[in-house]
DNA sequence: TGTCCGACATAGACAGTCTATGTTAACCCG
DNA sequence: CGGGTTAACATAGACTGTCTATGTCGGACA
């Protein structure tokens, strides 16, 4: 079943996509990507996604090169600079903090949640 | 460390903790308790938590009795509507499928999470 | 030549939390 | 008894980020 991206974790994703296909992703791909290894929960609308990539290129989290793809369309490959890097294990840490107190205010087990 | 209660979540967490704390809770006492439950992580501010409580009423997923607190003021007193059971679950339910989704993208073991 | 589609892009709607401010009334203390 | 403090409720507006809807461009292929 499909579920829309909570706010504020989308960079978040890009970012560890970006980081486990190093050199190979335009933003297409990224999206497709993304949809995939959720197991399909996630489809990344592209008014989400191109601002989101803007956003960090404008943080300097990644940079992009146009090129070609296989089928020889005009794409932009994206790669996660160092300051990406850190900005993403900042957004990892802190989304475990989240997730965490979120677990003990429904006070469930594990299984549960 | 504080952290934003992510947009979405505060519903669920005030119907959880509504529903741990039958016939006790009133808009304040909710908030306190969701920050002790939490462990301090998450500071719920009247400017959410009022509106928050507003659109539940409306929704029908609580009722509200005035009341007085033990020092003698007056306070709102609310209580989960059987709607509002449903809608938690069908809450806790999607924000397992959403947790679980973040997880495979981002790869990391639970422990990691 | 014309249709389709991959890929990028932007505008505006919308929802929900935050900051900031305001109101009421009980309590405490001098 | 009067003034400050605080509990508790409430609203307005800023802000952020995702979504829907729309548009553009160019390559492929019939």
């Amino acid at each position: 079943m499909r579920e829309d991206i909570p706010p504020g974790t989308l960079d978040m994703l890009i970012l560890r996509t970006l980081a486990r296909n190093p050199d190979q992703l335009h933003g297409f791909g990224i999206a497709e990507a993304i949809a995939g290894n959720s197991g399909g929960v996630f489809i990344v609308e592209e008014g989400s996604l191109y601002p989101a990539l803007q956003r960090m290129l404008l943080q300097g989290w990644i940079v992009g090169d146009w090129g070609r793809t296989a089928d020889n369309r005009r794409a932009r490959y994206y790669r996660v600079t160092p300051s990406g890097r850190r900005q993403m294990d900042r957004a990892v840490r802190s989304y475990g903090r989240v997730t965490r107190a979120i677990a003990k205010v429904l006070n469930l087990s594990p299984l549960e949640a």
